[in-house]
DNA sequence: TTGCGTGCAAAGGTTTTGCATGGCA
DNA sequence: TGCCATGCAAAACCTTTGCACGCAA
């Protein structure tokens, strides 16, 4: 049932996006990075692996707040409980907080009561502005 | 102190998104519709006028979920007290469903005052799926 | 050998910008 | 008249696609 091939191409791309799954790594940061090191990789390759990896939900994908700019991928940790939690991202800064309450439970209980809609909430993001940003 | 002229363009671009209120315009949307209409505006003047009016809060701007797609517009209607409002995207068949509901409202003061993060109603959109996609 | 993966270049779609012209005040 | 607004074309951006070649299994 495996379709698909082991390539170092895909090899390098997910160590590094595992390396960084702290960070939001956007397709040009992973471009430039491999490019940088000497190992290049061909910017429809990388694309084309995000997508698969988004599908696979291996990977999660955000588009920012503005319109033209570049959408982020960030690791999904399996180990850790990251898929229960909500993000929240700040439109300004760019930070990533997670969120962990149980209040954000229940709206997703409400809604799929109320409202008859699923939430995904390893896809859902929640933007706006965090505390620091809030003040300038 | 008023630094801007009062143009047919303008005029008519800010008319027809009253007369849309309760739709998601996109820039497209206005070029194709002035142009059909035998009175063409320039793509140039849609896109700088409808920045002007987001920074003017005259206008919401929503940016949907995929990446290369456009930016939905919405004008804000001051008499209406800008009722907050939510949007949910089916991960599955794409639809968009508009999300009137308090217990969001709730959701939305809870995190500002728990967690001090500032929620951008325009910017957010809840991922999931719908009823219908649900079913299969 | 089979057929998926790769990478280049070109195309795609949205938005921005440069610059000469048009039009409000 | 002074300036802002307009509009065309071109560019900028991010992303996708076509296609020939490469490479894993």
């Amino acid at each position: 049932m495996e379709r698909s091939y082991k390539t170092k191409q895909r090899a390098n791309i997910i160590k590094y996006l595992m390396n960084n799954k702290s960070k939001h790594i956007t397709a040009e940061m992973i471009i430039t990075y491999f490019k940088d090191i000497g190992k290049p990789i061909g910017k429809s390759t990388v694309y084309r692996y995000l997508d698969s990896l988004v599908e696979d939900n291996k990977v999660r994908k955000y588009v920012a707040g503005e319109s033209g700019s570049a959408a982020c991928f960030q690791y999904i940790d399996d180990a850790h409980e990251c898929k229960e939690h909500y993000h929240m991202k700040c439109t300004k800064c760019g930070s990533l907080i997670h969120l962990n309450c149980d209040e954000i439970e229940e709206l997703s209980k409400h809604i799929f009561k109320e409202h008859k809609f699923k939430l995904d909430v390893c896809k859902t993001i929640l933007y706006g502005l965090c505390q620091n940003c809030q003040k300038k």
